[in-house]
DNA sequence: CTACAAGCTCAACTTAACTTGAGGTCAAGC
DNA sequence: GCTTGACCTCAAGTTAAGTTGAGCTTGTAG
């Protein structure tokens, strides 16, 4: 068997767990990209996976698909992304990634320690002062996308 | 002014900085609970504060309000919450938070690491693989509360 | 005592992120 | 050459998490 280097969109399915519905969600959303055969089906570059690999574990951590699709725009679409292209999208993330971290610090840290700081009057509270501050801040695409 | 030791829905609003709405809504879904006047309107005593600052960091942090929900429901309902309650509930999350923390810091520094690990096999890629174990593990709602 | 801001309920609308289904096409094995 | 499974499109349905609005009640300040 030739070193198939394109995927179907069942293959890309398979190895990276998505459904192949939400494949087509995300190419209808521009988070991936796919050019099509003469019979009009999808084929993907192996890249493709890396960005799907991206997409989920963003997700995960409360990311939403329009800031994720924001990130990923910065990737180039006509080749594979370089190690400077990955680094462009972790910079770009990291200081909301960092704030998302000391939060999720703050919930497994802070609880406990929370009862004694003041929460009867919320204001002095640590944990929802962070909140409020990115609350306030803006509109959320904003938040992981550094001005 | 006496020293009202309860609140109104518009009171908690403001001072949580949620909506009445939503407020309402979690109420529904018992993640706070009210007792009701003569007049037949809410009151809340003023655990509530931190039980909605709660909800609101966890949230934030891609927690969904069926996980919270479950969590909050080790509070005790009648009473405020000891120390030891707080701590009751900061141990069922630690492990879930814990997981995030790893993922997210996977994506703040991982990302242009993985350029270089292999991803062109996706099941090689760390990033990914802490995804596909945790998808594996169960239904979600399992992932916060640790068996 | 009355005006009107604040509450109440309930139903319907909204957005995100997909999934499901209907109806039709493509391609690989027998 | 035909059947079967993978694809295609497009519309509609689903779940989460709220918001909005209509119509009605409460309670407080003047």
């Amino acid at each position: 068997m030739a070193p198939a280097t394109e995927l179907t969109v069942g293959q890309v399915a398979m190895r990276s767990g998505v459904a192949v519905s939400a494949l087509h969600f995300y190419e209808a959303r521009g988070l991936i990209r796919s050019h099509r055969t003469s019979g009009n089906q999808r084929r993907y570059g192996r890249d493709v996976l890396r960005r799907v690999a991206i997409i989920k574990v963003a997700q995960e951590v409360g990311i939403s698909l329009a800031e994720i699709g924001e990130a990923l725009a910065s990737l180039p679409e006509g080749r594979t992304p370089t190690r400077d292209d990955w680094n462009l999208l972790s910079t770009a993330w990291r200081d909301g990634l960092d704030h998302k971290i000391a939060q999720l610090k703050k919930l497994r840290d802070g609880l406990t320690d929370c009862i004694g700081c003041g929460c009867m009057s919320i204001d002095k509270c640590p944990l929802r002062n962070k909140g409020d501050r990115l609350a306030r801040e803006g509109t959320g695409a904003r938040r992981l996308i550094a001005p």
